[in-house]
DNA sequence: CTATCGTCAATTTTT
DNA sequence: TTGACGATAG
């Protein structure tokens, strides 16, 4: 947003320096730069200083930029403002932690002390693995609750419900539970017979009233399952018509849970213990400490409190962050600001009532707070709604449009009520131009349809996007391609590579599934000797053995000297960094991935006690896990945008593509099969109980959680919410895009989705494919008398190779071969049009795809080198060997002398009377380059087969 | 309209 | 392990 007049609302907003007010930010309405500009008229009210007001941003770089564009507001320097409170809820807590909470942990009736060396563990795959140890020794201690252990399938569902336990307030202490912590876990009877009824409401047939969502969802109700023996029968549940008896509401309801409750209190009260004996705090309990302290210590509470609080993204709040800003809040000086509409991290536990239902959420809240003492001393009847409405970012055709996906169904039968739309505030577009596509589109071929449609915008006046107040024609730069989910981004980009069209996928990237990070842990296996085979075979077989060898290597412990001499080498590193450094370089891998990797190990694991055992865990765990972790890897120039929703919020794209909008996959399908679960109205529930009823112990199935489940129905509203993330995204267009399967979610647009043939023209940028060549010794010692192996170099590809190309240059190889042999085929690149014009104007006859082999006498070894040559072009005096090459550069070339030298001795041989010559074609500028083969001793020599590999069956290799 | 079965695929990510 | 959906038979 550039830094223009504010408007009427965002001028209103500036001058309210006093009061309550709540503000619905809608998207692109200038949000950032109200709030740097309200700050900066508070430190203009004279007796405001910056250590008055506290900031609070959901992210780090969100504190970051508010300080920067503060600092141009006003008249305070950066370095003014370097320690001012503008911070998240975690960074503002652990500060406040450090400065007076060391004894926090007693307010829970914990004997333990936060000290100056408490660390904050961050990563969650690491916590993950305390946890682990946690429970295992938890386990030992207390037999009594071994049933409950029973009933779990994984440990981390545990951990996660202790983190949402936090999130919404409810921690335990010595003596039972903080505060009015144990109402929430038993949950709301009256909140939950609301729903129970709402989803009992008979359903409106053409005549007359049919059954209920409820009683049809219990249908079934036995089948594949086993209850406990007080469950009733499917009959006597579904006995009346159109609803089920109002009585099963409290059946269902009404469960003994106290031994459940205290498994749940002793798991978090021991954990949280643990943590601190182990002297670290996850983000939950950087938060939950800061709560109970500023809760308890009144006169603490009293001297931190601030006479300004200002709240941003209030929408992806916590129960607990409210709460925690109104113990921070002095005076009745509190702003939070917020669109409920963009609230999407539900799943982070935000709580979208904090902002949707704030006046009633402010009341409830302070009475809670005020029970036994008054914490919040300031009235909260008076709140002011300001809404920003004039949005600077999009045509008024798309925030129109925006709209409906805010009650679009989401399944085939879900009906959504008309009280949504009255909670919606309309925005008012500032730009002149309103010339906006909005479409719909699908595919059974939908990556490809994805394509065919940029590479139709790109360059398209039709598409003009506002540049200066001005209409251009898009650039690729312009497209953004935004996906429910990460795999689909993936994959598109990896299907732009082979059409060489140009795509940065950004945001979190699965590093651990990474070819760098995988031989990392096969050579930090084999060094830690206790798992070095399973590190053996990887690096074997990414060395070109086959699986019979590797086996047979493996058996033996025969392994190659080179491999053996670098293991040597790499234990004598001292770090991590310096460790999986090295790894990079032996296999030639310089890019994003790796340096990731080597910055997030550095960064993970310090120096002093580095302990590889730990490491290999840690990086197998983050595999398992598909942990995620952001690298830099933006090609740079000019090219499209791939990237989750979420990793979108809070960006603008002119064209926004809204993708993979299929079933199971927007929205996913699958939820939380955790056998233990906090769910709001109905309290900690469990789905499954280890009892030894109807006389054997089993896992039975809990009858009246299946009941309580199918009233509390599936909510889809943060879907729809996504969907309102993204097409706000768009400054001038926005496509919407299926497959085969579209979701209710797109068939639902009111838009006429039109098909799209597949058509992808390849940009002109090729990759390597690898080499054919192979040579195979007889090694006595194996089993199997042939032995395929790379004869070259990969070193030389690695820089252009990097797994983009191979699948273009494999495309024009087949286009080749097909052409040559005579069969239809159209040309799809530049490549493949030079192909055509190349065969096109050689007069003799083809021969294609040629396997030779060449037998080889090296130091008495008889050797086989094969491989497979791309065209014999043979006329009455002359052969002519051609290999097609998709590199663009020409840096592999003494690389591939080798490849045609052996094809030279081959073909000669066959054609004793006539002129042999070899070249090589390079398909991306239709250049042939003649080549000079080497002689047979000179390959010979480069063969290299001493007596270890004989022995070993190591590679022989051409040097 | 209702009952029942088989099939399909299963997130998002900051602190 | 779950829920949504389609097919199919009453």
């Amino acid at each position: 947003m550039t830094e223009y007049e504010p408007n009427e609302r965002q001028q209103e907003l500036i001058d309210a320096t006093s009061g309550i007010h709540v503000v619905d930010a809608g998207a692109g309405t200038g949000k950032t730069f109200t709030i740097t500009r309200r700050y900066a008229n508070l430190l203009e009210q004279g007796d405001v200083e910056p250590e008055d007001i506290l900031l609070i941003t959901f992210t780090n770089n969100a504190a970051g930029e508010m300080k920067e564009r503060v600092v141009a507001n006003c008249d305070y320097s950066m370095s003014a403002l370097r320690d001012a409170p503008i911070n998240t809820f975690h960074g503002y807590c652990h500060d406040l932690l450090i400065r007076h909470g060391f004894d926090a942990p007693t307010r829970l009736g914990i004997d333990d002390r936060i000290t100056s060396s408490t660390q904050l563990l961050e990563n969650e795959v690491i916590e993950e693995d305390r946890f682990r140890e946690f429970l295992d020794q938890f386990i030992e201690a207390h037999p009594e609750y071994h049933d409950y252990f029973r009933t779990l399938n994984n440990a981390t569902s545990l951990l996660d419900l202790i983190k949402e336990l936090a999130a919404k307030g409810v921690f335990p202490t010595d003596e039972g539970w903080f505060r009015d912590g144990e109402s929430f876990l038993d949950g709301d009877y009256e909140e939950f017979k609301t729903l129970f009824d709402e989803a009992n409401e008979p359903n409106e047939g053409a005549n007359g009233a049919t059954q209920s969502d409820l009683r049809d969802g219990l249908s079934g109700f036995e089948r594949d399952r086993c209850y406990e023996p007080d469950a009733p029968s499917e009959n006597d549940l579904r006995d009346g018509y159109p609803q089920i008896d109002d009585a099963w509401a409290s059946r269902a309801f009404d469960e003994d849970r106290d031994n459940l409750k205290a498994f749940v209190h002793d798991v978090y009260l021991e954990y949280i213990a643990f943590a601190l004996q182990r002297n670290y705090l996850n983000f939950s309990f950087l938060l939950m400490f800061t709560f109970a302290m500023l809760c308890e210590d009144h006169s603490l509470r009293e001297s931190v409190q601030f006479d300004h609080v200002l709240v941003d993204e209030f929408q992806d709040t916590s129960e607990i962050q409210f709460k925690l800003a109104l113990l921070l809040t002095g005076t009745d000086n509190l702003c939070v600001v917020g669109d409920w509409k963009q609230s999407i991290y539900g799943f982070q536990y935000a709580s979208v009532d904090n902002i949707r239902r704030f006046e009633e959420r402010l009341q409830t809240y302070k009475r809670e707070l005020n029970g036994d003492y008054v914490r919040v001393d300031f009235p909260v009847d008076d709140v002011n709604e300001i809404s920003l409405v004039e949005n600077y970012r999009s045509t008024q055709s798309i925030l129109d449009f925006s709209e409906h996906s805010l009650t679009l169904p989401a399944t085939g039968s879900e009906e959504i009520g008309p009280e949504i739309q009255d909670d919606i505030t309309s925005l008012a577009a500032i730009t002149e131009h309103d010339h906006s596509n909005i479409e719909a589109f699908t595919c059974d071929d939908e990556q490809e349809a994805i394509l065919t449609r940029i590479q139709e915008i790109v360059g398209n006046r039709e598409y003009a996007v506002e540049d200066d107040g001005e209409l251009r024609a898009p650039t690729y730069d312009d497209v953004a391609v935004l996906t429910r989910t990460r795999d689909f981004g993936r994959e598109l980009q990896a299907c732009a590579a082979d059409y060489g069209i140009p795509v940065a996928y950004e945001g979190g990237v699965e590093l651990f599934g990474t070819e760098q990070s995988i031989l990392l842990l096969a050579w930090l296996r084999i060094l830690e000797h206790e798992d070095s085979k399973r590190g053996w075979a990887v690096v074997l077989e990414e060395a070109g053995y086959t699986l019979d060898e590797v086996k047979h290597v493996l058996e033996n412990s025969t392994y190659p000297t080179g491999m053996v001499e670098f293991r040597d080498q790499l234990a004598e590193a001292e770090t991590i960094g310096g460790t999986a450094r090295r790894v990079f370089d032996r296999y030639g891998f310089d890019d994003a991935y790796a340096d990731g990797l080597v910055s997030l190990l550095q960064g993970t694991f310090d120096s002093t006690h580095h302990n590889r055992g730990d490491i290999v865990r840690f990086l197998e765990r983050s595999l398992d896990a598909g942990a995620t972790h952001e690298v830099e890897d933006n090609p740079g120039g000019d090219s499209v945008t791939v990237q989750t929703i979420h990793a979108a919020k809070g960006l603008e794209h002119p064209i926004v593509i809204m993708a993979n909008m299929n079933q199971h996959r927007f929205p996913p399908s699958g939820g939380g099969a955790d056998r233990i679960r906090y769910e709001e109205t109905v309290g900690l529930r469990q789905s499954k109980r280890y009892t030894d009823a109807h006389g054997r112990p089993h896992l039975y199935d809990n009858w009246r959680y299946r009941i309580l489940s199918k009233c509390l129905g599936r909510e889809y509203d943060e879907e729809r919410r996504l969907l309102y993330v993204a097409i706000t995204r768009a400054e001038s267009h926005v496509l919407f895009s299926a497959g085969e399967s579209p979701s209710p979610l797109f068939e639902n647009l009111p838009l006429e989705p039109s098909t799209v043939e597949p058509d992808v023209e390849a940009a002109a940028v090729g990759g390597t494919e690898q080499t054919q060549l192979q040579i195979s010794v007889p090694v006595p010692e194996t089993p199997s008398g042939q032995s395929p192996h790379s004869l070259m170099d990969d070193r030389v590809f690695s820089d252009v190779e990097d797994g983009k190309g191979m699948e273009f240059g494999t495309r024009v190889h087949e286009f080749a071969e097909r052409y040559a042999v005579g069969e239809a085929v159209e040309p799809t690149s530049p490549d493949e049009r030079n192909v055509q014009t190349l065969l096109d104007s050689l007069p003799g006859e083809f021969r294609v795809e040629e396997n030779v082999y060449l037998p080889l006498s090296v130091d008495g070894q008889q050797v086989t080198i094969s491989g497979i040559v791309d065209l014999l072009h043979v006329t009455d005096d002359w052969v002519e060997i051609m290999d097609y090459k998709t590199d663009r550069g020409r840096h592999a070339e003494a690389e591939y002398r080798k490849q045609l030298s052996v094809y030279y001795h081959v073909v000669r041989q066959e054609y004793p009377d006539r002129r042999v010559s070899t070249s090589i074609y390079y398909t991306a500028d239709g250049e042939r380059v003649e080549i000079d083969p080497l002689l047979l001793e000179e390959l010979g020599e480069l063969v290299d087969v001493d007596e270890t590999h004989e022995e070993r069956g190591e590679d022989p290799l051409i040097r």
